[in-house]
DNA sequence: CGGAAGTTTGAATTCGATCAAGATGGGTGG
DNA sequence: CCACCCATCTTGATCGAATTCAAACTTCCG
């Protein structure tokens, strides 16, 4: 039997340490599949997706799965938790560019150009179970496989296109209450759309220093403009549970 | 004959005149075809290029090709002169997503989704002259023609997104001096890889206005973080020529 | 010569950073 | 089971990078 990993957010000791478990169950099943990348091809042939997945793999929270200026050789599909992906400046500081959610794939990017290294890093937030597959074999048989797949997979990369150019504009040009709303909306509508929010109540396991280097700011004025938001009843975020009091207020503090 | 286009900046009368003009050579001769998203197909077979392209079009400085929340049709690729794609908020602030150098695209990134409003608007920042393609035409014929422009799709995908993070890095944990330098290296070395700068002096035709509005600044900072740097003889930019006067002084500006 | 757009410079202001000190709370080890 | 530890969050005081407001200057064009 494999050590049970505890603690949503881990200490630091031995950053890379991986721990193999068994597969879940045949990726038909599998809950998260139909909001994946390759969700038509697991509808018409499910076997093809559990053939091409190597293994699953867990992780414990805050463990680096790909660094920075390495060239991944395998793709990923959260299975369940969380993890990011961010660049770490010379001097320490850290940008997150983008939180995934379960679901969600990693190394799409760089899946045309398989010899350029990766210019982040990913990690995991919380505990995590990762499904590995070849970085090759997925492009060649599931993205390429169907004109269903193929507008999934340039679907997918729209998407992300859409988020980053929306986190451009927050940073660029929205005051710190402005980007915290924009993120509370954006993550809200990604986990509403795997089931996993009813609205206005879901589970954001990252911290006020997540949220501080994902737009730009300070985990400390982080915290003081989330006092603001509990205080005006709009938004609440207490031991990694989100709640929106007022939708209307925030989505309007959100858009100006 | 068609009216001449005159000023680099023109007024704001009329903001959607275009002048329509004859094609200018066929494809094959393209002196930016080589660097386009198509140059694979335009290589081994220059009359399919010739044939997509419905029209040329000319545009004056400053003129809006096309506006956020619209659907677009058409395919471009800027033959010469600079655009811009931006962001408007409710209030009038502005934020630019990307400068547009000729050879490159619009409309990449919805092609997988067309009948999905932009999010953005498209404009021309110096006068500019586009070759037009039917957007879903372009896609089929020319995009998925050959593994080598399957490639290039990718590829030239990869690198706009590229683009993106590296903004968001620079905008999120940069000052106003490191995020200047950066653009300056990034407008260069996207410049040289098109013979249109020498490695340390080239053509920039934004306003500081414009690059205050890509960089999240105020034109006025621009203004003083302009004079410092060409105070310490790093960069100088004067009348819409950018001067790279010590490159491993920008360099590491650039990088912390 | 007059006007408009762009740039520069100065002074005052502000949003968010930095520095510092507690408070809270869960996990670990004794 | 208790005590300590460490990460996280909070709150206050001060600081500073960039904004805002304002006015002059420069160029180019009509």
């Amino acid at each position: 039997m494999n050590k049970i990993i505890i603690g949503m957010r881990s200490t630091n000791v031995s950053d890379t340490v991986e721990l193999s478990c068994p597969p879940p169950g045949p990726c038909a099943n599998c809950a998260i599949g139909g909001f994946s990348l390759y969700a038509p091809t697991l509808k018409e042939n499910p076997e093809a997706i559990s053939r091409l997945r190597k293994e699953t793999r867990q992780f414990a929270a805050e463990r680096t799965i790909i660094r920075e200026n390495t060239i991944p050789t395998e793709f990923y599909t959260i299975y369940s938790g969380w993890g990011y992906i961010f660049k770490l400046l010379p001097d320490g500081r850290r940008q997150i560019i983008v939180f995934l959610l379960p679901g969600d794939t990693f190394s799409l990017w760089s899946i045309a150009s398989p010899d350029v290294p990766l210019h982040y890093t990913f990690r995991s937030l919380t505990p995590m179970t990762l499904c590995v597959f070849d970085r090759q074999e997925i492009l060649r048989q599931a993205v390429a496989a169907s004109p269903a797949q193929i507008a999934a997979f340039q679907g997918t990369m729209e998407r992300a296109h859409g988020f980053l150019t929306r986190r451009i504009v927050d940073l660029g040009r929205r005051s710190a209450k402005g980007r915290i709303c924009q993120l509370i909306l954006e993550l809200e509508g990604r986990l509403r759309k795997k089931g996993l929010s009813d609205g206005s109540r879901f589970t954001l396991p990252a911290t006020q220093a997540h949220i501080a280097d994902t737009l730009g700011l300070t985990s400390v004025y982080v915290s003081r403009t989330l006092a603001e938001l509990r205080r005006d009843n709009i938004f609440e975020l207490q031991d990694s549970v989100a709640t929106i009091l007022d939708a209307a207020a925030l989505r309007t503090i959100a858009d100006e």
